[in-house]
RNA sequence: GAGAAUAUAGCUCAGUCGGUAGAGCAUCUGCCUUUUAAGCAGAGGGUCGAAGGUUCGAGUCCUUCUAUUCUCACCA
């Protein structure tokens, strides 16, 4: 069927003869009895080399393909062989097949000219139907003999499911009510070698049911592009992401706020509680870190003068992988002078809903199961009041022993070294969060949790910040920014303690930082939205890989 | 980091008590000029995730490893 003894065939079923010399070819095996495959330069290698020395047969680099590759390549070859160039430069594209379909009139013939990937054959001898799927869905062509000529038919014979191809012909509706173009012309436009799994679907009781789905979800995301060109509903994901971002940047920029970009490299990392990547430069022979946060360079641009800066961020934390969490994430921080963190609740609130109208014309949503609702006002409770209402706890100024005594009356075993911040913050995240499916603005969060929040002007230890939780999850940490350079400069001195007794997601000192806020910075609101997170709620989708078109996986 | 599950043809999956590896779709050959999970007849295709072990004999039993998925713990 194809080479070799280094001879080389150029097609299964034309030809037995080798190209460059015209000999028979002969099947060939290795030691093991697996049959291999070489890239054209190879072969052509390989046959010089054997004709040189046809005893000296050696193993060269190769790839192990199935007869299913083999054979497209050979194809390939044979397309060249007859003057076909399988990979040309252009075609003249005028109709999408969804538009062929929207502007479809009975009986106008429309004359149209379409491209895109073959989806499924179906050969009657000298008439076919096949689909072709372009970015806008599929559309079905029909293509007689008698009308495309004897030549192009032919080569439509040759071409298989996964290659590219254009159409030029006219719009009809079939015997079946399908909408179809009925072909006058065909141009092979990209040869595919490898199969793509073909999903066959069958409407049952108006129900799709699809057969043999490409469902391995390590093959989806290690291929994308496969999962892509076979699993559509995975490309309006992501299509819909690009909606959520650029309703939220149309958003920003509609109020004179400025989309900017800052270090992802950074000398001293900050603005969150994480541990970093850490990275080399050669030439200045210095660690830098890929930034978990942009906060403290956003806030920098406050205090040069901007009233209002946004960054869509990708962010970087050296933490576990989930089904919540990816080590590269999409945060947008945005940081207005002169609001306060209630004013920014109302504009988080105003956001998300009006985001999720723009994309889904619709206010609710499905996530983990649960229908949520978008509608504002959301509900606001301190984080106080949230731990007496779920836990019947009433921890409000409790010391650290004693607030220790109600985690234990719960059940819930703490880490000696933490104290009351972080206990309480654990006491709401073991038995609140999870219940807090509607969105929800916790608020009032304890100062020694939140270094950069400024604190409340009436209540001592509680901060003017807030997070809003879908779902069970945060999706949003939001605080009227700490502007005070001196307080600012004790708590950032006393997270470098802890950073000394062990807590690696302690922050650093950043002298620069403190710097700039000495010159002054205006009374300001800051937040940061998890955009990986909204989209998950936005699309339904159950995991953040879902959403991230090249989530991380280890190494094949 | 802990536990559970999975890994067999290009895709989706069977594989009984340990005895020469199976199906549907895809591919190839032949027929078929409005089909749509097109159809009919035939054919080819496998290092059974990797490495060891037990056994006369391993896809199947044992050990180790690798990857993924799902829970749980930590971080957004």
């Amino acid at each position: 069927m194809f080479f070799l003894n280094g001879h080389i065939a150029p097609s299964g079923k034309k030809s037995a003869l080798c190209l460059p010399c015209g000999r028979k070819p002969v099947k060939r095996q290795d030691s093991a009895g697996v049959a291999h495959i070489y890239s054209q330069t190879e072969l052509i290698t390989m046959h010089k080399e054997n004709e040189q020395n046809k005893n000296n047969l050696e193993q060269p680099t190769q790839l192990s393909l199935n007869d299913q590759m083999l054979r497209r390549l050979e194809e390939r070859q044979h397309l060249m062989d007859a003057g076909i160039n399988p990979y040309p430069t252009q075609f003249e594209v005028t109709n999408s097949s969804m538009e062929i379909i929207k502007d479809f009139e009975e009986e106008a013939k429309t004359p149209v000219s379409v491209a895109g990937r073959i989806m499924t054959i179906r050969k009657m001898g000298k008439a076919s139907f096949f689909h072709l799927q372009d970015s806008s869905g599929r559309i079905q062509i029909y293509m007689k003999k008698d009308e495309v000529g004897e030549a192009t038919y032919n080569i439509f014979k040759l071409l298989d499911i996964g290659d590219i191809v254009g159409v030029k012909g006219f719009s009809f509706r079939t015997k079946t009510g399908e909408i179809s173009v009925h072909a006058e012309s065909l141009e092979l436009l990209t040869k595919s070698l490898r199969p793509i799994p073909v999903a066959k679907e069958k409407e049952v009781d108006g129900e799709k049911v699809i057969f043999d789905a490409f469902s391995d979800k390590e093959m989806r995301y290690r291929q994308r592009y496969v999962d892509l060109i076979v699993n559509p509903e995975v490309k309006q994901t992501f299509i819909k992401r690009s909606a959520i971002v650029s309703s939220m940047r149309n958003f920003f920029t509609g109020q004179g706020w400025l989309e900017v970009e800052t270090p992802i490299l950074q000398p001293i990392y900050g603005g969150a509680a994480a541990r970093p990547f850490t990275t080399h430069h050669n030439a200045l022979d210095m660690q830098l870190y890929l930034r978990i946060a942009n906060e403290l360079y956003l806030k920098r641009l406050i205090v040069g003068g901007f009233d209002g800066v946004f960054e869509f961020a990708k962010d970087f934390r050296n933490e576990g992988i989930d089904r919540f969490h990816n080590p590269e994430f999409t945060q947008v921080e945005l940081y207005v002078a002169y609001k306060d963190y209630n004013w920014m609740m109302k504009m988080v609130e105003e956001l998300i809903c009006r985001t999720a109208l723009a994309v889904n014309q619709s206010d609710s949503t499905m996530f983990l199961g649960n229908e949520i609702s978008l509608k504002t006002p959301f509900r606001r409770l301190s984080i106080i009041d949230a731990i007496a209402e779920y836990t019947g706890k009433n921890i409000a100024g409790q010391s650290e022993e004693e607030l220790r005594y109600t985690a234990r009356e719960l059940g819930l075993e703490l880490d000696p070294k933490i104290s009351s911040g972080k206990i309480i913050d654990e006491i709401f995240g073991e038995f609140v969060e999870p219940k807090l499916i509607q969105p929800t603005f916790i608020t009032d969060y304890p100062t020694e949790m939140s270094p950069l929040a400024k604190e409340h002007p009436s209540q001592p230890g509680i901060v003017e910040r807030f997070e809003l939780i879908v779902g069970g999850k945060e999706v949003c940490n939001s605080f009227s920014e700490l502007n005070d350079p001196v307080i600012q400069r004790e708590r950032l001195e006393s997270q470098a303690k802890l950073r000394q007794r062990g807590d690696e997601e302690a922050m650093i000192v950043d002298e620069d930082f403190l710097r700039a806020i000495e010159y002054g910075m205006p009374p300001c609101a800051g937040l940061g939205i998890g955009i990986d997170r909204l989209v998950m709620i936005l699309t339904g989708q159950d995991s953040i890989r879902d959403v991230i078109f090249f989530p991380h996986l280890k190494p094949e």
